[in-house]
DNA sequence: CCATATCTCCAACATTGTATGTATAATGGA
DNA sequence: TCCATTATACATACAATGTTGGAGATATGG
């Protein structure tokens, strides 16, 4: 389990969504931006809480609990942000990420690519 | 039923790979450039042909047998392309991690890290 | 005809992703 | 005050994907 642990994809995206949300970054914020970054599709709330939960056990964000707001519903909010180890790991991610657009841009650049039909 | 059906992340690179591979895209060619795509991480033989399987029971991506050719242990390959359905896929997975890619680098400025975009 | 090289494929297990449900804490109005 | 409602967090179970390690298959060259 060195440095190599690699992130799935929903990790990543969730890991993108607390850098960018710098210190508004809490459960239903990240979601929305989760849900921005993926679109069309989908993703549950639940799903963004059990991710959190499994970045922070790798290390990779830190949470704290806020004071609660005074708004209907206004529950204490749960921080999150990156840690170094996460800035790494993230970094590393948009890396690969970046050489795989690239190489699907240039490919379909080149043209005269045509994908199989369907038999 | 939808489109909506996601890649993981290794689906993204093994798809990434046939297409970029053209009419060369076998099971070593495609893990090679797999490798390349993931570096530093490295990614067994053995996980690319796993993933190879699910994508063509998903109708990703088809296969084909070749003839051998005569070279020392020049087995019969096993040739693979995108299909139409395949080449959706990995557009809508390559917009995700362009959005990624971007909002990592919006925020943290255009500092240090970039690498190129060789355009 | 055996040693070795190239390649495909399988089975078991580990990790990640998703769906769905439960819990807690605040507000405002009957 | 009490309860419906809102916002939020957390839990559990299951499905999908990722990884490992090795077992065959089929070719060549000696």
């Amino acid at each position: 389990m060195a440095d190599t642990s690699s992130l799935g994809q929903f990790e990543q995206l969730v890991l993108t969504a607390v850098l960018s949300l710098e210190d508004k970054a809490y459960g239903v914020t990240i979601h929305q931006k989760v849900e921005a970054l993926a679109h069309p599709k989908p993703a549950a709330l639940g799903a963004v809480y059990v991710t959190l939960d499994r970045l922070e056990d790798k290390k990779l964000i830190q949470s704290k609990l806020s004071d609660p707001t005074p708004e209907r519903g206004g529950r204490a909010k749960r921080f999150y942000r990156l840690s170094e180890k996460g800035e790494r790991a993230i970094k590393e991610a948009a890396a690969t990420a970046r050489r795989m657009c690239d190489v699907i841009e240039t490919t379909w650049g080149e043209g005269a690519w045509k994908p199989a039909r369907t038999r």
